[in-house]
DNA sequence: ATGACATGGCCTCAAGCATA
DNA sequence: TATGCTTGAGGCCATGTCAT
């Protein structure tokens, strides 16, 4: 430490800041390419914007100072300074430069505002932070994205964060990027520097640099989990520096591949090794095929962490090369009897998460797909369909492809965690326990096939013909979310599938009421389209199926023959 | 040094699954 | 439809890392 007072002499502050002036010097010269980088690129795909367009579509943009002069001189004539007064002044600044392509704009208030006032102004912000940015939210007619505001060294900045919902910067966010070296930190801070026109030593930079993002992400919940945004000490960045980061020079995170050693959590331990970024379709494709484990076999848990179960080995192999494309990620079954255990690291979880995916236990919670699934590429509702028939379909020649999901319909109160709504009452669990099969096993239950349920409308006894029904009524107005979607989705691929309850089942330990349904292809047709565009992800399935069409062909041949004949 | 925490790994339980 | 067992679900704890 610094003599145990935790206070920098002079002396040594000089020296470390020269020392950090050599390394960045030093680096440059290493890295010719590098100061000219951002104006020299002259690729036009979609990821790295040419010379013009960066000059067009400035993505920083400093307010010029005489819209900044008539929007503040109506500050200095209100003596008490209100939040509402400062959002809207904010708000006509911005706006004085919004564009689709400005996402940071910065007013320099020096020489509009005395001393005295723009100390007022930093109070004003930062007493009502949440206030004033909520309300500009609503200004500038935002859904889920929050402005922020900051004002460091007479400058007031405003930043609306880009909407990246094709990148992983979004699920990443409370996250931390490990970068190689810490002059990559000066890198990003030298980048920062020019984005933003600040003309001060590459050591103030950093000072002025971490002040504007620790007041632009003051408002999020939780907190920073840093005092300081960038450290020549640290290595890493949260994962909302470097989304400030990346608005601010106009690139995706797909830039920033190959700098970044690892992708983890707040304390840095595991987390993604050499972290790639997929975007746009390919991520989509991925996260479709994730979104099939997951609601299929793996287990979601609030954290982001993945269970996954299997049986095969080259199942799990074929997981793997899923998770590849997300960076360094290997598996390590662990046996357990009958199959493997296998935990996904947090990260990939989360991405699921913020996809719309609902942690937690599926039988409970019934959730459906992440909404939009019906948007997603045809390629991407072909990679679902692929990734979830290993898992939980099954295929075989009479019923062509099936699969079955079932949700809770009842839960007793005390026994309820997750403040679940039941659909049917008391009544109609008696129903199930006095007509239901009684089955023993590991599990205790009493089981009533859907058949029975709908004849015993139809008793003479009046209380059972009442229960049935509104079971009934209660199966059908309450559907297994996910296999509606899932019928969907092979529906938007032009197959058809039937879709019906199979039976319900009374777990008296649990006090819980399940209705497991059934999806199947319809028609011969269905399933042999099926095969033809979603042939299932895995060996055995896949030589089953294939097996079935071959005979299918050669059946047809024979028919043919003796038409032509 | 200490506290907070994410993580991996372990375990257990019960319910959903395949299959006959 | 009946059975058996695989597998979701989730709790718990040691460990390691970071911030203070």
């Amino acid at each position: 430490g610094f003599c145990g007072t935790g206070i920098e002499p002079t002396q040594i502050r000089r020296l470390r800041e020269f020392e950090e002036e050599r390394i960045v010097r030093d680096w440059a010269q290493s890295n010719p390419e590098v100061n000219t980088e951002a104006h020299h690129e002259t690729t036009v795909d979609e990821n790295h914007k040419s010379i013009e367009e960066l000059e067009t579509h400035k993505t920083v943009h400093q307010i010029d100072s005489q819209i900044v002069r008539e929007t503040v001189s109506q500050l200095t004539e209100v003596k008490d300074l209100s939040s509402v007064n400062a959002a809207s002044t904010v708000e006509r600044l911005h706006r004085s430069v919004s564009s689709e392509h400005c996402a940071i704009s910065y007013a320099d208030l020096k020489p509009e505002l005395g001393k005295g006032e723009i100390s007022q102004l930093e109070r004003v912000l930062h007493e009502h932070r949440d206030e004033i940015e909520k309300s500009l939210s609503e200004r500038f007619e935002l859904e889920n994205v929050r402005p922020r505001v900051a004002i460091v060294n007479d400058r007031l900045y405003t930043w609306i964060p880009k909407s990246r919902t094709d990148e992983l910067v979004e699920p990443y966010e409370k996250q931390f990027y490990y970068f190689r070296d810490n002059r990559e930190m000066f890198h990003i801070v030298e980048d920062l520097r020019n984005q933003l026109g600040i003309e001060d030593s590459l050591h103030k930079s950093m000072t002025h640099v971490n002040k504007l993002i620790k007041q632009l992400t003051a408002g999020d919940e939780g907190g920073h989990a840093r005092v300081r945004a960038i450290s020549e000490k640290s290595t890493r960045l949260e994962g909302k520096t470097v989304r400030f980061y990346l608005d601010a020079t106009d690139r995706r995170l797909s830039y920033l591949e190959g700098r970044v050693t690892k992708v983890t959590g707040i304390n840095g331990q595991a987390g993604i090794e050499n972290p790639r970024f997929p975007e746009g379709r390919e991520l989509e494709v991925l996260r479709a095929r994730l979104a099939a484990i997951i609601a299929s076999d793996g287990h979601l848990r609030e954290s982001g962490r993945i269970g996954y179960n299997e049986e095969h080995l080259e199942r799990i192999d074929r997981v793997q090369e899923i998770l590849r494309n997300f960076g360094d990620i290997t598996l390590k079954p662990k046996l357990r009897p009958g199959s493997y255990e296998v935990h996904i690291q947090n990260q990939i979880g989360l991405i699921m998460i913020h996809e719309g995916m609902t942690p937690g236990n599926k039988t409970i919670q019934n959730p459906g797909l992440p909404k939009g699934y019906l948007e997603w590429s045809e390629e991407a509702r072909r990679a679902y369909l692929e990734d979830f028939i290993p898992e939980d379909g099954s295929f075989s020649v009479s019923r062509g492809f099936s699969w079955f999901r079932s949700h809770a319909l009842y839960i007793e109160a005390e026994k309820n965690s997750y403040s679940f709504e039941s659909v049917i009452t008391a009544e109609e669990v008696k129903l199930v326990k006095n007509r239901g099969e009684s089955v023993t096993g590991l599990v205790d239950h009493h089981y009533l096939a859907y058949g029975a349920v709908d004849k015993l409308q139809t008793s003479d006894n009046q209380n059972q013909s009442r229960s049935a029904e509104s079971l009934v009524r209660a199966i059908w107005d309450y559907p297994n979310n996910l296999i509606e979607d899932e019928k969907k989705i092979a529906e938007s691929l032009g197959m058809k599938i039937t879709l019906s309850p199979q039976c319900v089942k009374l777990f008296p330990k649990s006090g819980r009421l399940t209705v497991k349904w059934v999806a199947s292809t319809t028609r011969k047709e269905d399933a042999e389209r099926w095969a033809e565009i979603c042939p299932p992800n895995d060996e055995r399935k896949r030589n089953e199926v294939e097996s079935w069409i071959r005979e299918r062909v050669e059946d047809w041949l024979d028919k043919k023959e003796w038409v032509d004949w």
